[in-house]
DNA sequence: ACGTTGATTGCAGAATCTGTAATCACTACT
DNA sequence: AGTAGTGATTACAGATTCTGCAATCAACGT
């Protein structure tokens, strides 16, 4: 470890958080993150690949952690479900970042360039839920639309979950949103 | 319409074609695809919003006319069926430009950058089915499931088509691709 | 002939992102 | 203490993307 001061990363994303929300995306440069951070453009890039990731932190790990949980849920449990525990593992730590997650979300909304990359994301998290079904044993094309639905689900649960005036916890929408799955897909 | 030869972004379009298939998408600039056109990089702009655009012409339009033909569908069918007709009305131009499809599958399929645009406007798609179905009547989140499940069997039943060595209908794959949807969905 | 229209072009410039090498602060070893 | 090694940060140059603005060009109508 240097003899920076730590957390990098951490200010970094704080600096950019903060002036996405003043500015706006587009009017807000790489240079000027990093100024204040107290850091310089080229440390922005050593960091994150490109502008838009110091939104997305730690997102891959979180894929990377889904298809592990997907892989290793109780054999018995259905695919649906095998989906819906790796979900909920690990909701709470999204339930105790309720705040810095609504301001993340209204940047998104703000700006098409950002819900293009978090798109991108959704869409890499269902491959990754494909592949661990098909480890199961899932075969194609179920696993593929199942993996998409779930990631529907998701985005529904976090959606109602955001906007929840009663503060329900992730999991709960997340249960709440499976349930509206199974009823719906009884009608098709 | 100006005195220039016509048909400018189609030149545009298979000059960018050529060269990414030549030498790859990050190592073409847009200088070198508006001169193989005969143009000049400040041209390409005025046609598309930015390098990516290029690959995904007319995408926009076909979104329309999907959210319409879903729109338009009969008011007995099915949210599933309207969007299954919808898709298979216009199937039969894409038949008729199977290997065009191809090559730039390929293109998608060698750059996630490409794919992150790729996917970016899937999930537009997925919005506009949604926005339909709620003006059929259907309520969310039934109308958000169900379009996400459209795409991803559109998806599906696409990448059939151009992988099917006997050269079916896209229009065969959809059905194939919704009817296997269905009996997914029993399993849900 | 003349003005209008629409597409194309030239040019300047800001911003993104990369490659390369140097610098810095700390650690470990002697 | 002194010295080499390590990893993060920095400086700098440069290619590329994309935008704004004004000028040019070729048709078309009157």
């Amino acid at each position: 470890m240097g003899r920076w001061p730590g957390g990098t990363q951490e200010r970094l994303q704080e600096a950019a958080i903060e002036l996405f929300t003043e500015r706006g995306y587009e009017r807000t440069t790489v240079a000027e993150i990093a100024t204040r951070a107290g850091l310089t453009e080229r440390t922005f890039y050593n960091h994150f690949a490109d502008k838009r990731e110091v939104l997305f932190p730690g997102q891959d790990r979180f894929i990377a952690e889904i298809r592990e949980a997907v892989t290793a849920a109780p054999p018995k449990q259905s695919p649906l479900d095998a989906v819906l525990t790796a979900f909920t593992a690990g909701s709470n730590w999204f339930d105790q970042r309720r705040k810095a997650a609504q301001r993340r979300r209204n940047l998104l909304d703000a700006h098409a360039e950002l819900r293009e990359r978090e798109r991108a994301k959704a869409a890499a998290l269902g491959e990754a839920i494909a592949c661990a079904l098909r480890a199961r044993g899932l075969s194609d094309p179920a696993a593929t639309l199942t993996a998409a639905v779930s990631v529907a689900a998701h985005q529904l649960a976090a959606a109602r979950w955001l906007a929840d005036p009663r503060r329900g916890t992730l999991g709960h929408h997340l249960r709440a949103a499976f349930e509206d799955l199974h009823h719906t897909a009884r009608t098709w």
